[in-house]
DNA sequence: CAGTGAGCGAGCTTCCGCTTGACTT
């Protein structure tokens, strides 16, 4: 029989796909895209119908080369990339950098036998339609972050990038810590008070007060002390009395499975890990683990996704598992979650590859530190999934109406009637209720359990206690990773396989920084936001990807052409930009003041952005030259020391100074960064800077990563 | 690798979205 090849994206897949097919097909992986634009140029050539150029990236040439070859021992090729734009384009690549003229593409968006099998029974030929709608995604990437970064380069020192996604994430940052500093906090009171029936004093509880002479309680109903005191003082005087008592049934839904950019929010919150770090665990789960023997066990679905889907067969298998290990009563219909807005369903959600490697039995199995993060993190994952493929919860919420003279205490309580998910995920358990964060998180915070005593409509009650409490509205929080990525998914911004490294990104270019976990723009990110809104205000809108999208929509049906969609966007901006080149002025970006002394002359120092980094230099400048370096932890130290030796310059005469890196002492050029000779410390040089009394310093501390990077939060 | 700010204006950088690399022991 013939021999069939088979191309997916991923090298876990060909292992999985390998198990459902026999010998008569040969599956290999492209490991993502194989060509691309090139590094150098701009590689489009807009003068002709923006032409790209496109070579096989320099990390595949092997890959490509062994593809190849393994095409041409087949007598039928399957393209089974991923089902989406980003796939089909791969697809296409494959086809062009492989020589192939009939290729089949297919497509499943689950990886399950009859998923593969159904695909392979329905081939069809690569969707230019689609291609051509990522290659105007592509191609418009290419224009905007190139001519953007060019821009920059000439009109903001140590400004180094711009791009459709990165400028609109420091955008989000830089417009959140305006609002910060403008917001004026507002005070205001709220009152709560202890009451009990008049003929049961021990029957004490909680009842907040909720209207003020008929008014709800709102900001500004109880706007200051005397305000507050007054209305305790006619609480005091007035006779309390049930005024209504009204029960009422509610479900609570379990979430849905995670997708994505929730699996980076809860892992964060939960787990204290870094979206970095969660991927890297994910991958590790997701290509497997060695769950009692030596053959790797995938132990979850693929981890970039923006799909809540199941696949049928994994739904079943989890059903039974509620079943036997719960109920009947217990199972769910297996609830979706609001899809986002530009979900392209490629793949399903993140979920065990089988409910029934229970994580208790993958701590057993995996014990140690090695995959310690792995163990958690699967942990996560099983029971969100499990219990989004359960029963909700059946809750039964009494509150009572205290009318209390002019005013309206009320007090509630919620009862679980039905568990449902939450016999796995537990009850949720009152807690004081924190200043809220302005509904950043997920606030579905009802005082689950909290009791109220029996009581009757009419019934006279006491007051015990009233509690004035001082307030402040708060202004919205700083974004955290996690909250910058579900804010950066809710407005189509970024990919499932983008969201980590856009962080990285925009911190590595010091656009912003984290302290103690929250964004913060620099000095540098501020000025350049400004200056790109102010010019491109279109391309700049956080609206802007939305709106493309549709466009590339249009384009994927047939209705428009791709070269019509960039011409229409490239014509102004291409104006705006060479606007911008000859009149905008060069950005300036101010420095910040901070209390450290000049180690030259003591003036107050100035935290800037220089070329390498943040450093501190005197306020006196250019008067005084003095200088520190600024370590990631925050704490100045004094530049490497430049002592000259006797040594010469064999380029140009000049002493050998030595100096200090990273990477241990060397001796370079008084005449850097014009000559750059360098010359390592061999032990003769070693004896001779000895017998000088030079002494030779330890390598520089490390760059890289501060200890803060492995915070992690309480357990 | 060093260095860092202003400007001489050399020669450098840059996008987003798919995937995980592995010269040797």
């Amino acid at each position: 029989m013939a021999k069939s090849l088979i191309i997916v994206e991923s090298a876990a897949k060909t292992r999985t796909i390998g198990g459902f097919l026999g010998p008569d097909f040969r599956i290999e992986a492209s490991l993502g895209h194989v060509r691309d634009l090139p590094d150098k140029g701009l590689g489009v050539d807009t003068e002709h119908g923006f032409k790209p150029t496109y070579r096989v990236m320099r990390d595949k040439q092997a890959t490509v080369k062994k593809l190849r070859q393994a095409a041409e021992d087949a007598d039928r090729i399957y393209l089974a990339t991923d089902p989406d734009r980003e796939g089909e384009a791969i697809a296409w690549h494959l086809q062009e950098a492989l020589g192939l003229s009939d290729a089949l593409r297919i497509e499943f968006n689950e990886i399950t036998r009859t998923a593969v099998e159904s695909a392979l029974e329905h081939p069809r030929r690569v969707d230019m339609d689609r291609v051509n709608a990522q290659q105007a995604r592509r191609v418009l990437d290419r224009l905007v972050g190139y001519k953007l970064s060019e821009l920059l380069w000439r009109k903001v020192r140590n400004a180094r990038s711009a791009g459709r996604v990165q400028s609109v994430a420091v955008r989000l940052i830089v417009e959140r810590e305006r609002e910060i500093r403008d917001f004026v906090p507002q005070e205001y009171w709220r009152i709560t008070a202890l009451v009990c029936p008049a003929d049961r004093p021990g029957d004490v509880f909680e009842a907040r007060l909720e209207r003020v002479n008929g008014e709800k309680v709102d900001v500004g109903t109880i706007a200051d002390e005397a305000a507050a005191n007054q209305v305790v003082a006619e609480l005091r005087a007035a006779r309390l009395e049930v005024a209504e008592l009204r029960t009422r049934a509610g479900t609570r839904q379990p979430f849905p499975p995670f997708i994505t950019s929730t699996l980076q929010r809860d892992a964060s919150t939960r787990l204290g890990f870094r979206p970095q770090r969660t991927m890297a665990a994910a991958q590790r789960l997701y290509e497997g683990l060695p769950l009692g023997g030596d053959t790797p066990v995938g132990m979850i679905t693929y981890m970039r996704t923006d799909s809540t889907r199941v696949a049928n067969e994994a739904r079943e298998e989890c059903q039974e598992y509620i079943k036997h290990t719960w109920s009947a009563q217990h199972m769910g219909a297996g609830r979706r979650g609001a899809a986002p807005k530009r979900a392209q369903d490629a793949h399903e959600c993140i979920r065990p590859t089988h409910v029934l490697h229970h994580p208790d039995e993958v701590d057993r199995q995996l014990p140690g530190r090695d995959h310690a993060d792995e163990r958690r993190l699967y942990r996560l994952i099983w029971t969100r999934f499990v219990a989004s493929q359960m029963a909700p919860a059946k809750l039964e919420t009494t509150t009572a109406d205290i009318a209390a003279g002019p005013h309206l205490l009320r007090a509630s309580s919620t009862k679980v009637v039905f568990p449902g998910y939450m016999d796995l995920t537990g009850i949720p358990r009152p807690e004081p209720k924190a200043a809220s964060e302005n509904g950043e998180e997920d606030g579905e915070d009802e005082d689950l359990g909290r009791a109220l005593p029996p009581l009757r409509e009419g019934e006279p009650l006491l007051l015990r206690d009233t509690t004035p409490t001082q307030r402040f509205t708060q202004p919205p929080p700083r974004y955290t990773e996690a909250s910058l990525v579900k804010t950066l998914e809710e407005r189509g911004i970024g990919r499932p396989s983008t969201y980590a490294p856009i962080l990285t990104t925009i911190t590595e270019r010091r656009y912003v920084r984290l302290e103690s976990r929250r964004f913060q723009p620099t000095p540098l990110g501020e000025a350049v936001t400004e200056a790109l809104v102010q010019q491109f205000p279109k391309v700049l809108d956080v609206d802007f990807t939305a709106t493309l999208e549709n466009e590339l929509d249009d384009v994927e049906r047939g209705d428009v052409d791709w070269v019509a969609l960039l011409t229409g966007f490239y014509e102004p901006f291409e104006q705006a930009v060479a606007e911008a080149m000859q009149g905008m002025d060069r950005v300036r970006v101010a420095a910040v003041p901070t209390d450290h002394e000049c180690p030259k002359c003591g003036a107050p120092m100035l935290q800037r952005e220089g070329r390498w980094g943040t450093f501190l230099g005197c306020s006196k400048y250019p008067e005084c030259d003095g200088i520190m370096r600024l370590g990631r932890d925050g704490k100045p130290s004094l530049p490497t020391p430049r002592i000259e030796t006797e040594y010469k310059c064999e380029n140009c005469g000049k002493p050998l100074i030595l100096r200090n890196s990273r990477r241990g002492p060397f001796l370079g050029c008084a005449g850097y960064p014009k000559c750059r000779t360098i010359v390592k410390l061999d032990d003769t040089i070693r004896g001779r800077l000895d017998e000088l009394g030079i002494a030779i310093p330890a390598p520089l501390p490390p760059r890289g990563k501060a200890a803060s990077d492995e915070e992690e939060a309480a357990e």
